[in-house]
DNA sequence: GCATAAATTTGCGTGCACGCAAATTTGCGC
DNA sequence: GCGCAAATTTGCGTGCACGCAAATTTATGC
């Protein structure tokens, strides 16, 4: 069992699955505009009135399927880098690491969000789901000095990933209609590190301060 | 003429103006889920389908009360600091002043906000309209070098000032429905300012830069 | 097994956001 | 003043999010 008791929860997870999965095949199959969270939630054998249980709006299945659980992973991530490198290698580097290891699986899929206005902006609100897992893992590091600094960072990084995020979009889109089936890539890596640059220093200081205090 | 041909722009903002203060009135009247967009659109009188140009959701109109042009305000207030002072002190103290001027006009209707999760909701959305004046205020500080810093600052202020406003609302709530109308006052600006500490060395990092390279 | 409690799904109703195109209003040159 | 172009408002239709309560499914104690 993962949380609770078992079979409900594995039902639910294998629920949401089957209505992610439903909403990108219909949504490369039909164009995003011609699949109804109706369709939706026929395709996955639940009721419309279900889908609208685990997703809150008609794009975030689709783009829940590229997203799949990278909050999780970044988390994740942060956590097992080495205490030996800092704080800020830490934390970009796994996010990085989750953005570009992330291009490969869903490639039409991201081809398709980068398309539809909808859908971009789905996209890049779900830099908002790292937060709460990234705090965690930065708090965790930090030694739960300040629990304010924690968040405060979080939310400054998935800020700046929601920043680069939007430029990729934004530069790729127009860049990439031309030639048709580019794969959207103006080096996210870089742009990504360039755009959590200037957060470095907070990074730096928030973990010198935490230092201080754990050596008294 | 304040942009474009002055009649017209005059009457878009008398519209919305009527709109605002329509909203706040019948919210404030009959409780704000007693409030639908037909009303609001009555009250000001223009068709329903009008206010959905002005909001694109019911929530904002009430909140925009309370807001007004807040963005504009802060990104003047950090343009006026003289330039004797640091960037981090400019923007910190612009941000603190802008909301705590605003606690004595829309008393009722804060409190109001503080009640409705939705309203909640919509208000803590509101930090994100100030993300783009910020980033020109601040650029103009930093001399334009690199775009991208600037950018990215103002987006983890917002992030930050988004953080603090959570947390604030979320301590009022729990510690004001007992005694029935105190005023949420959880000293913002004291949460403001330990909220956006940890940003102070991102912020006097990227003026460090902007001096070094102007000094070439 | 079985009854009972808890959680999830479902149907229904309401209000809402928004694209689209026709109608109205405003600005501007003459 | 007058007519033309542009912007704004408006009505309409569609799809959608979500509260609510009944129905169904799942877990647990006995």
């Amino acid at each position: 069992m993962t949380s609770r008791t078992g079979l409900r929860e594995q039902k639910k997870q294998a629920t949401r699955e089957a209505l992610r999965a439903a909403a990108l095949r219909l949504a490369l199959e039909r164009g995003p505009d011609n699949v109804r969270v109706d369709d939706i939630a026929e395709a996955a054998g639940v009721s419309p009135r279900t889908y609208n249980n685990y997703f809150s709006s008609r794009e975030q299945a689709i783009v829940a399927a590229v997203t799949r659980e990278r909050e999780a992973r970044v988390a994740a991530a942060v956590a097992d880098r080495p205490d030996g490198v800092g704080l800020a290698d830490a934390v970009i580097e796994a996010i990085v690491d989750q953005y570009t290891a992330s291009d490969a699986p869903g490639r039409d899929a991201l081809l398709l969000i980068t398309t539809r206005p909808a859908l971009r902006d789905a996209f890049i609100d779900t830099t908002a789901a790292i937060e709460h897992p990234l705090t965690e893992a930065i708090a965790e590091r930090l030694g739960d000095g300040d629990p304010h600094t924690a968040r405060v960072l979080a939310a400054s990084v998935a800020a700046a990933v929601r920043v680069a995020l939007k430029q990729w979009l934004q530069t790729t889109a127009s860049s990439s209609t031309a030639s048709g089936l580019v794969v959207p890539s103006g080096s996210l890596p870089d742009l990504l590190h360039t755009t959590l640059a200037p957060l470095r220093p907070a990074l730096d200081a928030a973990e010198q301060r935490a230092l201080h205090h754990r050596h008294h």
